[in-house]
RNA sequence: GCGUCCAUAGCUUAAUGGUAAAGCUCCGCUCUGUGGCAGCGGCAAUCAGGGUUCGAUUCCCUGUGGACGCCCCA
């Protein structure tokens, strides 16, 4: 044994270490209570607004992001992570999951089922870029999305409200809801139009980002920081004002809809959104908050024109996500407490050997029954075992010594007060069960 | 992709151009039939590579990773 230990150690030095690659982050169990609340919280919407859950790939053809989110995409364009098969195929780690959905629903027939269909997804998605705070390389995305059927606003409403109720259920108070139209094929031309033609005649006045912006998304002349390009704004061209008579019908009734279920909105023509498949309503919700501002926590809006995109044919659909991490970084910001599954738990602990033989068999046995059983069998004295279970913080020890075993009796110790009574195995389980209580 | 700051035990920090100190945690013992407290002991670190130097953990460069801002975004 001690050879063997001399070995390992002389090996070390030549023994490469490692850190996780950039931006990838190890989930402990000491998170794992965000994580369990946040799926459970997540899959009880989708089975109470009727969604269906599904899974794809992570990997996918990456002509599939390419066609759909677009050219004036950074996340397509700079952020996505590539890769070529030994066959030839060109893959992508999916940055997010509306076009692998859309993908789904058409090649697996859904567009033939009950319409429409509502989809729901959580995952991780891959974005390669810089890591900041609440930006990891890979995240987790909470998705919905409404795929088919009639164009009705009730469904951008309904996608809103899922996700207005994910945060109230994560008691994420104060969250600040802004929506905005980007209008259809028919007004947006006209619009982008007359708004590079505003810009155009005060470009001398535009920051430097905003003269290539011009070029490369005029949209996005709206949302500068820069104190110059926001006087400019004030005069630009509302796109509320623009939109053709169905997109403007379209949005009020959305609104409509979200003050019908109370759910306050702030109107912001400043909101487009990075990716191309984008129409009429987009929406973003913010956590109130200036210190730890994690950016967007849930963005998303309609894409009528994303199935046509990828060979199908022309399909209403709505949909949005929400980044988990940034989510429980807002909780743990706000230092939201998120209550654990009920654990409570026995402890069972040996003394002597032939003991720690039977306790193994016992601690099958009560598992079997339903009862959470903790332990520390491998240690020796029997104060060992009881100190792993107050720091645990355990209240009820069994412990089966010599003496037990042949009354066919465990001691059942209340760690809280130190009283202790032998009970038989038989009633062992019944009364652990009745005393958790 | 651009910029700023950062990197010492598991964690939080200390120190130094001559290979590192402590607190917490962890492990063990006091206490192999009874936990919390206490005492004692132990494990355990200079991110990697190169340069300057007699000598680098310290100074310099590069890489890697982290934090944050910009772009962009969940």
């Amino acid at each position: 044994m001690p050879s063997t230990m001399e070995k390992i150690n002389e090996k070390k030095e030549e023994v490469r270490t490692f850190q996780s690659v950039k931006g990838m982050h190890d989930v402990l169990p000491a998170d794992q209570p965000y994580w369990d609340k946040i799926t459970d919280v997540v899959n009880d919407l989708g089975r109470s607004y009727g969604f269906g859950k599904i899974e794809t790939p992570v990997l996918e053809f990456a002509d599939l992001y390419n066609k759909t989110s677009g050219e004036g995409s950074d996340v397509v364009q700079k952020e996505m992570y590539t890769l070529k098969t030994k066959g030839g195929d060109f893959l992508a780690l999916r940055p997010e999951y509306t076009p692998g959905v859309a993908r789904a629903y058409m090649e697996n027939g859904l567009s033939r089922l009950g319409q429409p269909q509502k989809l729901y997804a959580m995952g991780p998605v891959f974005r390669h870029e810089r890591p900041q705070l609440g930006r990891l390389r890979e995240f987790t995305q909470i998705d919905f999305e409404t795929l088919g059927g009639v164009n009705d606003p009730i469904y951008d409403a309904e996608i809103i409200s899922i996700f207005w109720d994910l945060l109230a259920e994560l008691k994420i108070k104060n969250s600040i809801l802004k929506v905005n139209s980007i209008g259809c094929r028919v007004c947006r031309p006209i619009y982008k139009k007359q708004l590079v033609n505003y810009y155009k005649n005060h470009e001398k006045e535009l920051c430097a980002d905003c003269v290539e912006r011009l070029q490369t998304n005029p949209l996005r002349l709206l949302d500068c920081k820069e104190e110059g390009c926001i006087k400019l704004r004030e005069k630009a061209p509302n796109f509320l004002d623009k939109l053709c008579v169905t997109c403007s019908g379209h949005f009020k009734e959305v609104l409509e809809y979200l003050d019908e279920v109370t759910i306050p909105y702030e109107l912001d023509n400043r909101l487009v959104r990075g990716l191309d498949y984008y129409s009429r309503t987009v929406f973003e919700i913010y956590a109130e908050g200036k210190e730890g501002d994690v950016g967007a926590i849930v963005a998303g809006g309609r894409y009528d024109y994303l199935m046509e995109m990828i060979g199908g044919s022309l399909t209403p659909a709505v949909g949005a996500a929400s980044g988990a991490e940034r989510l429980i970084a807002v909780l743990k910001g706000r230092e939201i407490a998120v209550t654990p599954k009920s654990s409570k738990r026995v402890f069972l602990a040996h003394a002597g050997d032939l003991a720690k033989k039977k306790a193994f068999a016992l601690l099958k046995e009560l598992r079997s029954r339903g009862i959470i059983v903790s332990e520390a069998l491998a240690r020796e004295s029997l104060s060992a075992q009881l100190k792993v279970a107050d720091k645990e913080g355990i209240s009820i020890a069994l412990i089966l010594g010599q003496k037990e075993i042949y009354e066919k009796s465990v001691i059942l110790r209340d760690l809280r007060t130190g009283t202790q009574e032998a009970i038989l195995v038989e009633k062992l389980a019944e009364e652990i069960k009745k005393r958790l209580k």
